[in-house]
DNA sequence: CAAAGCTCCTGACCGC
DNA sequence: TGCGGTCAGGAGCTTT
Protein backbone atom coordinates (compact mmCIF):
# COMPACT_ATOMS: atom_id res chain seq x y z
CA UNK A 1 0.00 0.00 0.00
CA UNK A 2 1.48 3.08 1.25
CA UNK A 3 4.98 4.42 0.11
CA UNK A 4 6.92 6.64 2.05
CA UNK A 5 4.80 9.68 3.03
CA UNK A 6 1.80 7.47 4.35
CA UNK A 7 4.26 5.11 6.42
CA UNK A 8 5.38 8.34 8.07
CA UNK A 9 2.22 9.80 8.73
CA UNK A 10 0.57 6.78 10.45
CA UNK A 11 3.43 6.64 12.44
CA UNK A 12 2.81 10.25 13.51
CA UNK A 13 -0.53 9.01 14.31
CA UNK A 14 0.41 6.33 16.52
CA UNK A 15 2.60 8.57 18.81
CA UNK A 16 -0.37 8.62 21.11
CA UNK A 17 0.47 4.55 22.00
CA UNK A 18 4.12 5.62 23.58
CA UNK A 19 3.20 4.65 27.45
CA UNK A 20 0.62 2.05 27.01
CA UNK A 21 1.52 -1.47 27.26
CA UNK A 22 0.36 -4.35 25.25
CA UNK A 23 -2.00 -7.09 27.74
CA UNK A 24 -3.41 -9.36 25.02
CA UNK A 25 -2.70 -10.01 21.38
CA UNK A 26 -5.31 -11.39 19.09
CA UNK A 27 -3.96 -13.44 16.42
CA UNK A 28 -6.74 -14.03 14.00
CA UNK A 29 -4.69 -16.19 11.73
CA UNK A 30 -0.93 -17.18 11.85
CA UNK A 31 0.11 -15.68 9.24
CA UNK A 32 0.37 -12.75 6.76
CA UNK A 33 3.01 -12.57 3.89
CA UNK A 34 4.87 -14.65 6.29
CA UNK A 35 4.44 -16.60 9.46
CA UNK A 36 3.32 -14.02 12.34
CA UNK A 37 5.97 -13.66 15.39
CA UNK A 38 5.25 -14.42 19.04
CA UNK A 39 3.90 -11.86 20.54
CA UNK A 40 4.32 -13.05 23.95
CA UNK A 41 7.79 -11.14 23.74
CA UNK A 42 6.17 -7.75 23.93
CA UNK A 43 3.44 -8.51 25.92
CA UNK A 44 2.89 -7.59 29.68
CA UNK A 45 5.31 -5.55 31.92
CA UNK A 46 7.07 -3.72 28.77
CA UNK A 47 5.33 -0.62 27.44
CA UNK A 48 6.10 1.27 24.13
CA UNK A 49 8.93 3.79 23.86
CA UNK A 50 8.69 5.19 20.74
CA UNK A 51 7.55 4.62 16.99
CA UNK A 52 9.21 5.55 14.09
CA UNK A 53 9.90 4.29 10.56
CA UNK A 54 12.98 2.92 8.72
CA UNK A 55 12.13 2.52 5.00
CA UNK A 56 8.35 1.57 4.46
CA UNK A 57 8.56 -0.33 7.61
CA UNK A 58 7.15 0.88 11.02
CA UNK A 59 9.29 0.36 14.29
CA UNK A 60 7.33 0.18 17.62
CA UNK A 61 10.03 -0.25 20.93
CA UNK A 62 9.45 -1.41 23.27
CA UNK A 63 11.01 -0.91 27.02
CA UNK A 64 12.40 -4.86 27.54
CA UNK A 65 14.57 -3.55 24.06
CA UNK A 66 12.56 -5.40 21.97
CA UNK A 67 11.35 -3.99 18.41
CA UNK A 68 7.99 -4.85 16.68
CA UNK A 69 8.32 -4.35 12.80
CA UNK A 70 5.30 -4.01 10.49
CA UNK A 71 5.29 -3.81 6.90
CA UNK A 72 2.18 -2.86 5.59
CA UNK A 73 2.51 -4.50 1.78
CA UNK A 74 -0.31 -2.98 -0.47
CA UNK A 75 -2.86 -2.90 1.96
CA UNK A 76 -2.68 -3.19 5.47
CA UNK A 77 -3.57 -0.47 7.80
CA UNK A 78 -3.25 0.22 11.34
CA UNK A 79 -6.43 1.21 13.42
CA UNK A 80 -6.23 2.79 16.70
CA UNK A 81 -9.38 2.14 18.26
CA UNK A 82 -10.22 4.01 21.11
CA UNK A 83 -12.46 2.58 24.41
CA UNK A 84 -15.34 2.94 24.30
CA UNK A 85 -15.52 4.38 21.19
CA UNK A 86 -18.69 4.63 18.42
CA UNK A 87 -18.07 2.76 14.96
CA UNK A 88 -19.12 4.24 12.41
CA UNK A 89 -20.94 1.37 10.28
CA UNK A 90 -19.57 2.60 7.26
CA UNK A 91 -15.88 2.67 7.85
CA UNK A 92 -13.46 0.99 6.11
CA UNK A 93 -12.85 -0.86 9.37
CA UNK A 94 -16.38 -2.44 9.65
CA UNK A 95 -17.32 -2.96 6.33
CA UNK A 96 -13.59 -5.12 5.69
CA UNK A 97 -13.65 -6.34 9.37
CA UNK A 98 -12.84 -9.35 7.64
CA UNK A 99 -9.52 -9.13 7.53
CA UNK A 100 -8.84 -7.42 10.92
CA UNK A 101 -5.99 -10.39 11.32
CA UNK A 102 -4.08 -9.03 14.51
CA UNK A 103 -5.84 -6.56 17.68
CA UNK A 104 -3.14 -5.18 20.02
CA UNK A 105 -5.01 -4.54 23.57
CA UNK A 106 -3.86 -2.39 25.79
CA UNK A 107 -3.48 -2.16 29.28
CA UNK A 108 -5.51 1.54 29.06
CA UNK A 109 -8.54 -0.54 27.02
CA UNK A 110 -7.52 1.47 23.56
CA UNK A 111 -6.66 -1.61 20.68
CA UNK A 112 -4.37 -1.55 17.87
CA UNK A 113 -5.88 -3.28 14.56
CA UNK A 114 -4.13 -4.28 11.85
CA UNK A 115 -6.09 -4.80 8.54
CA UNK A 116 -4.93 -5.84 5.49
CA UNK A 117 -7.23 -7.52 2.05
CA UNK A 118 -4.32 -8.49 0.41
CA UNK A 119 -2.37 -10.42 3.12
CA UNK A 120 1.14 -8.92 1.23
CA UNK A 121 1.87 -7.34 4.72
CA UNK A 122 4.59 -8.81 7.70
CA UNK A 123 5.26 -8.66 11.20
CA UNK A 124 8.67 -9.09 12.94
CA UNK A 125 10.34 -9.17 16.13
CA UNK A 126 13.41 -8.17 17.10
CA UNK A 127 16.08 -7.30 19.58
CA UNK A 128 17.61 -3.64 19.44
CA UNK A 129 21.01 -5.26 19.13
CA UNK A 130 19.97 -6.94 15.95
CA UNK A 131 17.50 -4.48 13.86
CA UNK A 132 19.77 -3.85 10.88
CA UNK A 133 20.10 -7.69 10.80
CA UNK A 134 16.35 -8.74 10.78
CA UNK A 135 14.83 -9.86 7.70
CA UNK A 136 12.93 -6.54 7.34
CA UNK A 137 15.44 -4.35 7.42
CA UNK A 138 18.79 -6.02 6.25
CA UNK A 139 18.93 -5.43 2.81
CA UNK A 140 17.54 -1.47 2.61
CA UNK A 141 18.85 1.38 0.61
CA UNK A 142 18.99 5.02 1.01
CA UNK A 143 16.66 7.07 3.17
CA UNK A 144 15.64 9.57 0.34
CA UNK A 145 14.75 12.71 2.82
CA UNK A 146 18.37 11.92 4.52
CA UNK A 147 21.47 14.15 3.93
CA UNK A 148 23.19 11.62 2.82
CA UNK A 149 21.09 11.47 -0.24
CA UNK A 150 22.19 13.95 -2.90
CA UNK A 151 22.59 14.61 -6.66
CA UNK A 152 25.94 13.41 -6.70
CA UNK A 153 25.56 9.93 -4.40
CA UNK A 154 22.45 9.31 -7.11
CA UNK A 155 24.48 10.63 -10.21
CA UNK A 156 27.14 7.53 -8.87
CA UNK A 157 24.57 4.86 -8.09
CA UNK A 158 22.78 5.30 -11.21
CA UNK A 159 26.08 4.77 -13.49
CA UNK A 160 26.00 1.39 -12.37
CA UNK A 161 23.05 0.53 -13.49
CA UNK A 162 21.15 -0.26 -16.68
CA UNK A 163 17.47 -0.22 -15.64
CA UNK A 164 15.34 2.58 -16.61
CA UNK A 165 15.15 5.31 -13.93
CA UNK A 166 11.43 4.52 -13.14
CA UNK A 167 12.33 1.00 -12.35
CA UNK A 168 15.36 1.89 -10.13
CA UNK A 169 13.47 4.65 -7.88
CA UNK A 170 11.42 1.87 -7.35
CA UNK A 171 14.34 -0.77 -5.93
CA UNK A 172 14.47 -0.59 -2.48
CA UNK A 173 17.80 -1.95 -2.23
CA UNK A 174 19.00 1.49 -3.67
CA UNK A 175 16.34 3.87 -2.37
CA UNK A 176 13.67 3.33 0.02
CA UNK A 177 10.45 4.34 -0.01
CA UNK A 178 9.80 5.61 -3.39
CA UNK A 179 6.48 3.46 -4.86
CA UNK A 180 4.83 3.56 -8.08
CA UNK A 181 3.33 6.90 -7.41
CA UNK A 182 6.10 9.01 -6.22
CA UNK A 183 8.29 7.31 -9.02
CA UNK A 184 6.32 9.02 -11.28
CA UNK A 185 5.79 12.14 -9.98
CA UNK A 186 9.36 12.62 -8.68
CA UNK A 187 10.12 12.31 -12.59
CA UNK A 188 7.86 14.63 -14.11
CA UNK A 189 8.80 17.22 -11.34
CA UNK A 190 12.57 16.81 -12.65
CA UNK A 191 11.49 16.69 -16.33
CA UNK A 192 13.25 13.07 -17.17
CA UNK A 193 11.49 10.47 -18.60
CA UNK A 194 10.77 7.37 -16.79
CA UNK A 195 11.71 5.25 -19.59
CA UNK A 196 15.52 6.44 -19.36
CA UNK A 197 18.07 4.17 -18.71
CA UNK A 198 19.56 4.92 -15.38
CA UNK A 199 23.48 5.60 -16.50
CA UNK A 200 22.62 7.67 -19.22
CA UNK A 201 21.61 10.38 -16.52
CA UNK A 202 23.88 13.22 -16.54
CA UNK A 203 25.33 14.80 -13.21
CA UNK A 204 22.46 17.79 -13.76
CA UNK A 205 19.71 15.90 -14.41
CA UNK A 206 20.55 13.71 -11.04
CA UNK A 207 20.81 16.67 -9.07
CA UNK A 208 17.51 17.67 -10.14
CA UNK A 209 16.10 14.24 -9.29
CA UNK A 210 17.11 13.86 -5.79
CA UNK A 211 15.85 17.57 -5.26
CA UNK A 212 12.59 16.49 -6.71
CA UNK A 213 11.95 13.33 -4.70
CA UNK A 214 13.01 14.75 -1.60
CA UNK A 215 10.32 18.03 -2.45
CA UNK A 216 7.53 15.38 -3.63
CA UNK A 217 8.25 13.22 -0.69
CA UNK A 218 7.92 16.37 1.60
CA UNK A 219 4.95 17.56 0.33
CA UNK A 220 3.06 14.47 0.53
CA UNK A 221 3.87 14.17 4.26
CA UNK A 222 2.95 17.83 4.83
CA UNK A 223 0.00 16.90 3.25
CA UNK A 224 -1.18 13.52 5.47
CA UNK A 225 -0.44 11.18 2.80
CA UNK A 226 -2.07 10.40 -0.96
CA UNK A 227 -5.34 8.35 0.10
CA UNK A 228 -6.26 6.72 -3.06
CA UNK A 229 -8.61 3.06 -2.29
CA UNK A 230 -7.00 1.46 0.93
CA UNK A 231 -5.36 4.42 2.78
CA UNK A 232 -5.46 6.50 6.00
CA UNK A 233 -3.74 6.83 9.30
CA UNK A 234 -3.97 5.22 12.39
CA UNK A 235 -7.21 7.96 13.55
CA UNK A 236 -8.93 7.03 10.11
CA UNK A 237 -8.14 10.15 8.60
CA UNK A 238 -7.40 9.98 4.88
CA UNK A 239 -4.98 11.86 3.22
CA UNK A 240 -5.38 14.80 0.01
CA UNK A 241 -2.11 14.69 -1.81
CA UNK A 242 -3.99 12.87 -4.56
CA UNK A 243 -5.11 16.05 -5.51
CA UNK A 244 -1.90 17.25 -6.10
CA UNK A 245 -0.72 14.66 -8.35
CA UNK A 246 0.71 15.78 -11.74
CA UNK A 247 0.75 13.10 -13.58
CA UNK A 248 -0.03 10.00 -11.39
CA UNK A 249 -3.42 8.59 -12.62
CA UNK A 250 -4.25 11.63 -14.66
CA UNK A 251 -3.57 9.48 -18.40
CA UNK A 252 -5.68 10.84 -21.43
CA UNK A 253 -5.69 14.81 -19.17
CA UNK A 254 -4.11 17.97 -19.97
CA UNK A 255 -0.90 18.37 -18.71
CA UNK A 256 -0.55 21.37 -16.37
CA UNK A 257 2.64 22.80 -17.52
CA UNK A 258 2.19 22.43 -21.49
CA UNK A 259 -1.49 20.88 -22.11
CA UNK A 260 0.00 17.97 -23.89
CA UNK A 261 -2.10 14.79 -23.29
CA UNK A 262 -0.16 12.74 -20.49
CA UNK A 263 0.52 9.44 -21.00
CA UNK A 264 0.59 5.84 -19.24
CA UNK A 265 2.84 3.30 -20.04
CA UNK A 266 3.76 -0.03 -18.26
CA UNK A 267 7.17 -0.86 -16.86
CA UNK A 268 7.91 -4.37 -15.34
CA UNK A 269 3.93 -4.38 -15.12
CA UNK A 270 3.39 -1.15 -12.95
CA UNK A 271 1.87 2.06 -15.06
CA UNK A 272 3.85 4.96 -15.28
CA UNK A 273 2.76 8.49 -16.12
CA UNK A 274 4.13 11.04 -17.85
CA UNK A 275 3.82 13.77 -19.98
CA UNK A 276 6.09 13.00 -23.38
CA UNK A 277 6.59 17.15 -24.13
CA UNK A 278 8.02 18.11 -20.58
CA UNK A 279 10.10 15.11 -20.14
CA UNK A 280 13.25 14.65 -22.04
C1' DC B 1 25.68 -11.05 -12.11
C1' DA B 2 21.69 -7.73 -13.15
C1' DA B 3 17.24 -7.37 -14.88
C1' DA B 4 12.91 -9.24 -16.00
C1' DG B 5 9.10 -12.17 -14.87
C1' DC B 6 6.03 -14.44 -11.70
C1' DT B 7 3.75 -14.73 -7.51
C1' DC B 8 1.32 -14.10 -3.10
C1' DC B 9 -4.13 -12.25 -2.19
C1' DT B 10 -8.79 -9.83 -2.30
C1' DG B 11 -11.84 -6.56 -4.21
C1' DA B 12 -13.35 -2.97 -7.50
C1' DC B 13 -14.55 -2.03 -11.92
C1' DC B 14 -15.56 -2.59 -16.86
C1' DG B 15 -17.54 -4.79 -20.91
C1' DC B 16 -20.48 -8.25 -22.57
C1' DT C 1 -27.17 -10.16 -12.14
C1' DG C 2 -23.35 -12.73 -13.42
C1' DC C 3 -19.06 -13.98 -15.46
C1' DG C 4 -14.45 -13.16 -17.00
C1' DG C 5 -10.68 -10.15 -17.57
C1' DT C 6 -7.82 -6.40 -15.79
C1' DC C 7 -5.90 -3.68 -12.42
C1' DA C 8 -4.24 -2.00 -7.65
C1' DG C 9 0.62 2.29 -2.84
C1' DG C 10 5.01 -4.01 -2.48
C1' DA C 11 8.62 -6.91 -2.81
C1' DG C 12 10.62 -11.77 -2.42
C1' DC C 13 11.69 -15.65 -5.18
C1' DT C 14 12.70 -17.71 -9.72
C1' DT C 15 14.11 -17.46 -14.40
C1' DT C 16 16.74 -15.65 -18.20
Amino acid sequence: MPELPEVETICQSLQGIIGKKIVNVIKNRNDLRFILPNFKKIEGDCHVKAVSRQAKVIRIFFSNEQILLIGLGMTGRLILQKKNSEMNENSHEVKYSKHNHVIFEFDDGDRLIYNDIRRFGFMEICHRNVLNESKSLAKIGIEPLSQEFTGAWLFAKCQKSSKPIKNFLMTNEIIVGVGNIYASESLFESHILPTRIAKTLSQKECERLAVAIKNVLQCAIASGGSSLKDYANADGQTGYFQHSFKVYGRDGEKCNSCGDVLQKIKQLGRSSFFCKFCQK
